[in-house]
DNA sequence: TTGCGTGCAAAGGTTTTGCATGGCA
DNA sequence: TGCCATGCAAAACCTTTGCACGCAA
């Protein structure tokens, strides 16, 4: 078994690595790449990129945009059934991804398939917004 | 009155009018060019980044990026006060906006806000997924 | 006439491709 | 050994900037 995941490098291992361990936040190709390089694991543009689009295949990661840069974003996906069920909620301003486990939005989906006749997308659909603590930082800032 | 829109300009007004026409999906600034240019109306790549950019500003159009292509995707945004207040479904297939006024989604984001402490932007939040024409033309193809 | 608008050319940044070399299995 | 993986260089793109000229007000 393999699943598409070709040979075990250490370029792959370094980047998978760093995904894993910011699977909280997201990621850019050149950030991954800054990192790695200070760690001296120094790995090509081209072979990040490369596994970042095999990653996104075998929905191991997710690949975001946000407003106000140009490059792209990435973020480990958790392999856990449960997140392909639910919705996830992204902060705009520290990045944090929220996994919203809450039947209320089960809920929702049924009504906008029966009612609106449109499929949602869990996988891909994110709320954006402001997250908790993010909101308290705000409100501190405005004293 | 002006609300910082500039000069009337033939290139600005071909640039309003395609978006409007097309406001039920979106554009790129390449599909733009590509458009004006064979209707003999041809604008600068410059200027349709420049006006978008106002454009943008003004909140006369929304701008995305999807996935898979590299290039941000910009569609007239409504002045109808009304889709402030409510959620976009986003057809994957077909680019179709469909504005969801319904108070479950109201009822959604105030779960949301009072139990997960999450504040959801409206604006920017979008449900990807597949719309009923499409599913009925998948359906179709399968046979 | 004044100052913004326009468009060419060129720069800047991100991502992809070609190709020779390196390394896993 | 046989292939895939890697990384350099260069290309391909998308978007922005500088600058001289054009045009709305």
């Amino acid at each position: 078994m393999n699943n598409g995941a070709g040979y075990k490098t250490k370029q792959r291992q370094a980047i998978l690595d760093f995904l894993i361990e910011n699977k909280d936040k997201h990621v850019t190709a050149a950030s991954i790449s800054d990192h790695l390089e200070r760690d001296g694991a120094r790995v090509g543009t081209t072979t990040i990129y490369r596994h970042l689009d095999k990653l996104l295949e075998q929905g191991l990661v997710r690949k975001y945009t946000v407003d106000g840069t140009t490059s792209a974003c990435f973020q480990y996906a958790d392999q856990n059934e449960q997140c392909k069920n639910h919705f996830h909620l992204k902060c705009e301003k520290c990045g944090k991804l929220i996994h919203l486990n809450c039947s209320h939005t089960a809920q929702l989906c049924s009504h906008i398939f029966d009612e609106h006749g449109f499929e949602i997308n869990n996988y891909r659909t994110v709320f954006y917004g402001i997250c908790k603590g993010c909101k308290e930082n705000q409100a501190e800032e405005t004293l």
